[in-house]
DNA sequence: AAACATCCTGACCATTCGGTCAACGCATCG
DNA sequence: CGATGCGTTGACCGAATGGTCAGGATGTTT
């Protein structure tokens, strides 16, 4: 990950001692205190959050959130690193002799998904690079730019293959980025033009068979088994 | 407009025994302060920005801000009521005689050069509806929603005319949107995958042609001069 | 019971927040 | 020369900021 932080002093708990009830408060804890965080930071920015109202949101006094968090910025880096986790598990493996309408439809379908099931966790990492990505600038040029170059090297071999245009590989990733992140981030904007008081799951079924459906044929693909 | 603000008192000024020197001291400061301000809090967010960062941007005491602004809060309203007025400009007048791929094209081209002219107060846009849109939820359920409903029914009718695939057409406003606008809020992800410095001129055009040649094939817009 | 370790939190600290205000600079006009 | 009025700013205010710390609460192990 190599973000770029001030020594981190976290993980050192876990004592011995540890019967059932203990760790399962320090456990529900942590867990509570890394929810309203997340809202808080996603609403805010970085800045804009303070640790009062992170506080507030779980339902502690805020020492007890700086006790078990160490620091503001330590619990960012840790959310950040959390939704990053959640991010790298994304299409992982794909090789050249996939079908490209099947890993892309699976792309946009899982990418859609992430940022359904954790719409606060997406617009925190929304609001960071908005920001400029000040903790995820290594990584970005770093693992993530691997990557995607990594991707978009087999995309290049699908369109010398002819099985679909030969579009440039890395604008066509940062469009299904940018579509599929649109509902999370903007939600508050997608909400209010279209009078909804939340997308329903089959709203989503919909968004992403509308974005499937264009995408690959706005990219000539077709299908190897057909 | 209609945003929910306190009562505002600005425009109070221009006074009349204003030689060629004195407006233009005000005017430059005015321009100076707004435009520190759209980078200060597009970075930030309203939270995250103080009336202190902002003058340091701008060259000038923090009193001096406040004295032309009056308040945070006003300047924070005076940047979005700017921004929204650029984009109510975009695609103004539009009819069901229009070629369908000749709007698109524009629509998409608009939108681009939109985000890339003022990258900072897209931004501001962005991080404004990332925290829920406070200031801008009247007008995203009110003219905004108005105006994407009566483009809707054009694209809605070409596609009864064959123009186009029955597709959604709110979707597909979304889409562009999200498209376009990610090309300036994640200006720091989109440099650090790429390596690049910045995005040249021809960099733009290359993405509005990559967006313009994949959204309208995959809607299947046929242009009604071929 | 005594000892031990973790959990928890109110009080406190220096700093920064948005905003006010009185005072001064400085030009134009009578 | 005043007088008027905008431009400018350092000093200041109460509130909120992130973080520290001492000490009490709680429970498990001897």
């Amino acid at each position: 990950m190599s973000m770029s932080e001030l020594p981190e002093t976290e993980d050192v708990n876990e004592p011995q001692t540890m019967a059932a009830s203990n760790g399962a408060t320090r456990a529900r804890n942590e867990r509570e205190i890394l929810a309203a965080a997340e809202r808080v930071f996603a609403r805010h920015g970085y800045r804009g959050a303070s640790v009062q109202a992170i506080a507030e949101a779980a339902g502690l006094p805020k020492s007890n959130v700086l006790y078990y968090m160490g620091s503001k910025r330590g619990l960012y880096v840790r959310l950040l690193e959390r939704m990053m986790a959640r991010w790298n598990a994304l299409l992982d493996d794909i090789s050249v002799d996939d079908d490209p309408a099947e890993v892309l439809e699976a792309f946009i379908r899982s990418k859609m998904q992430l940022s359904r099931r954790h719409p606060e966790g997406s617009r925190l990492f929304a609001a960071e690079i908005l920001g400029g990505a000040p903790f995820l600038q290594a990584y970005l040029s770093g693992e993530l730019r691997d990557w995607v170059q990594a991707r978009a090297r087999i995309f290049e071999q699908w369109a010398e293959s002819g099985l679909m245009d030969p579009v440039d590989p890395v604008w066509l990733i940062f469009l299904i980025w940018s579509a599929t992140q649109h509902y999370a981030d903007f939600e508050a904007q997608v909400l209010g033009i279209t009078g909804k008081d939340e997308l329903s799951d089959a709203d989503v079924e919909e968004i992403t068979a509308f974005l499937t459906r264009v995408i690959l044929k706005g990219c000539g693909v077709r299908s190897r088994e057909s």
